[in-house]
DNA sequence: AAAAAAT
């Protein structure tokens, strides 16, 4: 890091954009502008969304989007009022399920829990395939369906949970034991399927419902200590990614071929790239499934800024600035390269500052302890790689930064890392601020592309404007206020 | 050319 690329070495002069210097570049942000007064419409639409929430008697009054339903039965009509559920009571749960819920504080279904929900718990079991926005309640969707559906007379595993990193997996396994908090005294016991040395000597996994991620899982499949027999629901959070992803895709294909034929195969996640979605009609054949138009994925609640650095090493000093310049709530900092967690982590260290690192290096047994610190307020600063970038819900993330805009294998700027990244915060309701830096040509060009992909005009912050810089990050941060959504459970 | 995930 503190050697500059060799792209950041690009000369550029004070005040311009990346965009000014570059006569072939997809995006035209003078034409966009002019179209859409971005700063004006942003300040009105946090405004009108802070009236939103001083009016309703909770933070989830988010706008009629439409939603994309399709039955697996064709003779059925999506529109149907009994696929769109208002109140939890009307889905025949279990009383103890609706103990928790309201225990929980949960009024109402959210958006996609009303559609959701009656099409999982369906009878006879159909697949399902479930796209929302981040933070709007998936995974207490998909738990619902899991703990409404084992038998806990038994100990035999009946649901298992994937998703694609250990932090994710032990939240989920977390959010279900909570949710389940009524059944224990019945039974209910969930098993985290993460790398863990103990496993080497656990006996047969005793537990109806398994939350882990695809190497565990399937590791204790192949060793006889996860038995597939009673298996009736397979569940993969982030769907989209854990198909996609070279290995992963290989291994959650394995266990699924493993479970028995009618096994009900459920799967969410925010994103639902096209070509991604033939594969996933292969695994989760003659499914139900809810999809969103790509206008409808971003939250609204995160405001998207990005601040237009001279080169590499002006984007550490101006995250130092910026640290200095005011407290934040807790925030995570997302980078390319491992390397690069572990550098600004030095160096910010070094200079009295407080953050923690969290990236594949790690061992369990450390990621386990830096990322508790992180939830519970003990670490504000995290920098992390991508293995952070989904599902992780910690509440008190007011901030986003993008130090590395997101790209793919390919260089390609990545649409949906970046959605997923953003999304750690402004959840339920809550508000929150996305910063991306830009510091040359591919990462400017790279960020636009994926703001015109959502639809989205962030506001631009230069740092040869510092002053500008400061009022923009102190009013932004000043409006994120927390408001506190109805359903607490992604 | 990365990260993640199994040993």
């Amino acid at each position: 890091m503190a050697d500059a690329k060799p792209t950041s070495a690009e000369p550029k002069p004070a005040g311009k954009s990346w965009a000014d210097d570059d006569d072939d570049t997809p995006i035209n942000t003078t034409a966009d502008a002019k179209k859409d007064t971005s700063e004006g419409s942003l300040a009105k639409a946090q405004a009108d969304g802070a009236t939103s929430w001083m009016n309703g008697s909770h933070g989830l009054d988010e706008p009629e989007f439409d939603v994309n339903v399709k039955l697996a039965d064709l003779q059925e009509d999506p529109n149907n009022p009994l696929f769109s559920v208002k109140h939890f009571e009307d889905l025949n749960l279990k009383e103890e399920l609706l103990q928790a819920i309201s225990t929980m504080g949960f009024r109402k279904p959210s958006k996609i829990q009303e559609r959701a929900l009656p099409l999982l718990l369906k009878n006879p079991p159909q697949n399902f395939v479930g796209q929302s926005q981040s933070g709007t309640g998936k995974t207490a969707a998909f738990l619902l369906n899991i703990l409404q559906r084992v038998n806990l007379d038994s100990l035999n595993p009946q649901a298992i949970v994937l998703a694609p990193t250990r932090e994710l997996a032990r939240q989920i396994a977390n959010g279900c034991s909570v949710m389940g908090t009524m059944l224990q005294d019945k039974g209910l016991k969930v098993f985290q399927a993460v790398p863990d040395p103990s496993h080497r000597s656990t006996d047969a996994v005793e537990a109806q419902v398994v939350v882990g991620t695809p190497g565990t899982v399937m590791d204790l499949l192949r060793r006889k200590k996860l038995s597939a027999r009673d298996v009736k629901i397979l569940t993969i959070d982030e769907a989209d990614n854990m198909l996609d992803l070279q290995g992963m895709g290989d291994q959650c294909r394995r266990i699924k071929n493993a479970l028995s034929k009618d096994t009900q195969i459920v799967l969410f996640s925010a994103t639902f790239p096209q070509q991604v979605l033939d594969f996933v009609a292969v695994f989760a054949p003659k499914a139900n499934t809810i999809t969103l138009q790509v206008e409808e994925l971003t939250v609204k609640g995160i405001k998207q800024l990005y601040l237009d650095c001279q080169n590499d090493e002006e984007k550490y000093t101006s995250l130092v600035k910026f640290y200095n310049l005011m407290t934040i709530a807790s925030s995570i900092i997302f980078v390319k390269e491992r390397v690069t967690a572990a550098e600004i982590e030095r160096r910010m260290t070094a200079e009295g500052h407080t953050v923690a690192q969290l990236t594949g290096a790690l061992e369990g047994a450390e990621r386990d302890a830096v990322f508790e610190k992180f939830r519970n307020g003990t670490a504000k600063v995290l920098i992390a790689t991508n293995v952070l970038s989904r599902g992780i819900d910690v509440r008190t993330v007011t901030m986003v930064v993008n130090y590395d805009i997101p790209e793919t294998v390919d260089g390609l700027p990545d649409f949906e890392t970046y959605l997923h990244r953003i999304g750690r915060t402004g959840r339920f309701g809550r508000t929150g601020v996305a910063l991306s830096f830009v510091h040359d040509r591919k990462s400017w060009q790279g960020l636009m592309a994926i703001c015109k992909h959502f639809q989205v005009e962030p506001t631009r912050l230069d740092t040869a404007d510092w002053e500008h810089v400061e009022r923009m990050l102190k009013g932004v941060m000043h409006n994120s206020r927390n408001v506190v959504g109805e359903i607490e459970m992604d």
